[in-house]
RNA sequence: GCGGAAAUAGCUCAGUUGGUAGAGCGCAACCUUGCCAAGGUUGAGGUCGCGGGUCCGAAUCCCGUUUUCCGCUCCA
């Protein structure tokens, strides 16, 4: 089986058992948007339990927040979003290239420019130490005519550019019978904006409406939090903020199943520190999140980091944590040291001051930020991927098995009776109701033993909890491992240890 | 956004040159059975993605549209 084969059943697999389903599916879904079923939210749940705990509870300095998915407009001005995500951009039909529509005016511009010096250069060779150049451009009536054409264009794109008239940009580049490099035809779609972000209108639509947008990121509501948090919980630099939340992006292309959404999930950690020593929580913090990772017993070769090159215009390093996914390895987690370029900007911006003021040193500084950011739903895809597993058994047939790291599956126990009379249901349901208070549980009479097995290993459910006839004298059920299959005889006492033990998730954190 | 392919029951898929919609699995009830996807009986579930058109008649042919997948393109 390909690895795009292996997708596309995995895809499958997700909604046959309700983990993942596409939006609004009975209106034929909406491109690129998922929700989560009753097995994806529990599984999706327990992934955000892991890195939450991992990162307040096992760091004092670091404490969690919750900000509005809204934020006030000048948030996304200062963060450069509003400036760095607004191209009008415009498609050759014919070489299928896109380009951005404002630059390819601005090259005939320069083009225009180019034909000028080139008749001042003419100009100046032929005149000699006699060459006026002022007054040559002035009156040479190449260079006039030239310099015509290039204000016309430049004022029309000037006024197309401050009126974000997009029809005017295509009727330009029209005009102008600008053609594509590669094709070198005329053959244009429309000029369409595509900006990063979503908006919609605050308050009454009529006159005072504001445009605000759904945040493309969680970090600026760390950022712009980040006084309060700091006074309020008293925290000295070093000291770092965690928040889980939705964000939306308008992006062009959006596939992959759940790698590449328009409204996603991230978990973020902002760590400030003292200018100077970002590298050191930079490295350190690489290697603190490989571990989180690593720790899930996924395979340390199915990780690696890619550190950037080119680097963001707020970052003086970056670098992803890339996971083996069934379409090979792709960003899970970035790392970046964002220097104070987030909190510089909201200083100047607001006017508010955001120094910290060392009482150790006397030096008052904006802080430096070091970034972790992982996207859940990606998570989500690499642990679900990396668990789905087809096995030939020993008699031939086949199984389906999640082998999900037993503290991140949606169901720790199911609890079945052997046969669905003499008295095993009612000795089965009192171990759910026992045990449902420390796990999720399932209970399940339907069936076949076997046929329940396979169910509940299709979801990845560690343990399944067989009650026979001999429960009824012996008071021991029958506790069978979902990825051995073999079975172990258990005194009912004793099972929530022995269930705890496996699938409790401060063993994991234990191991951080 | 461009190009290609696809869409029929919850799932996987048949459906002939256009002539009243099928299978397996799954689901529900009952019977039988009892440790790795058992057997039997009965039942529910589809205006064939949606909207037009051609035709006496369209799941089937044509156009549009939506969604998905693949390839470009774009992107923290």
């Amino acid at each position: 089986m390909t690895q795009d084969e292996l997708f596309k059943i995995l895809v499958a697999h997700c909604k046959e058992y309700g983990f993942i389903f596409p939006s609004s599916e009975i209106y034929d879904g909406l491109a690129a948007v998922y929700d989560y079923g009753q097995m994806g939210v529990e599984l999706k749940n327990n992934i955000k339990q892991y890195w939450w705990n991992a990162m307040t509870r096992l760091n004092e300095n670091i404490v969690g927040i919750d900000a509005a998915v809204f934020m006030h407009p000048s948030t996304w001005v200062a963060s450069g979003h509003v400036a760095a995500f607004n191209d009008p951009l415009i498609d050759n039909r014919d070489s299928k290239k896109r380009y951005r529509a404002d630059v390819l005016i601005e090259d005939y511009l320069s083009k225009i420019e180019e034909k000028i010096e080139k008749e001042v250069a003419k100009g100046r060779k032929r005149f000699g130490d006699a060459f006026d150049e002022a007054q040559f451009r002035a009156t040479n009536p190449n260079v006039l005519r030239e310099k015509a054409h290039y204000d016309e264009v430049h004022a029309r794109y000037k006024k197309a550019e401050d009126t974000n008239d997009l029809a005017e940009y295509k009727q330009i580049i029209l005009d102008l019978g600008i053609v594509c490099p590669i094709s070198g035809t005329k053959n244009w779609t429309d000029v369409r904006q595509f900006n990063l972000m979503f908006s919609t209108q605050f308050g009454s639509t009529g006159e005072g409406a504001n445009t605000v947008y759904l945040r493309p990121e969680t970090a600026q509501g760390i950022f712009v939090d980040y006084i309060n948090v700091q006074k309020t919980g008293r925290m000295k630099v070093p000291f770092g903020i965690a928040q889980i939340g939705k964000a939306f992006r308008n992006e062009v292309v959006a596939r992959q199943f759940i790698f590449r959404m328009r409204e996603f999930e991230q978990m973020e950690m902002e760590f400030f520190c003292k200018p100077g020593t970002e590298m050191e929580w930079f490295k350190k913090w690489k290697e603190n999140r490989m571990k989180w990772h690593v720790n899930l017993g996924m395979g340390a070769e199915n990780y690696r980091f890619h550190d950037h090159e080119k680097l963001a215009h707020y970052a003086n390093a970056a670098t992803d944590i890339e996971f083996h996914f069934p379409f090979g390895f792709k960003e899970l987690e970035g790392i970046h040291s964002r220097t104070d370029f987030d909190l510089g900007n909201h200083q100047q911006l607001s006017g508010r001051k955001l120094t910290y003021f060392d009482p150790e040193t006397g030096e008052s500084y904006v802080p430096y930020c070091v970034e972790t950011s992982i996207g859940v739903d990606r998570m989500f895809l690499a642990v679900l991927s990396h668990s789905y597993k087809q096995e030939t058994l020993e008699n031939g047939e086949t199984r389906v098995v999640l082998s999900l790291p037993a503290p991140l599956a949606p169901v720790k126990a199911a609890i079945l009776p052997l046969v669905k009379k003499d008295g095993l249901p009612e000795v089965a349901q009192e171990i759910m109701n026992d045990l449902k208070y420390d796990f999720n549980c399932q209970y399940e009479d339907k069936d076949s033993i076997g046929k329940r097995y396979r169910r509940q290993d299709a979801i990845g459910t560690p343990y399944c909890i067989t009650v026979d006839h001999d429960t009824l004298n012996d008071h021991c059920v029958t506790v069978r491992d979902r990825d051995t299959m073999q079975q172990e005889r258990v005194p009912i006492a004793e099972l929530k240890a022995l269930i705890d033990k496996k699938v409790n998730l401060n063993n994991l954190l234990r191991n951080l």
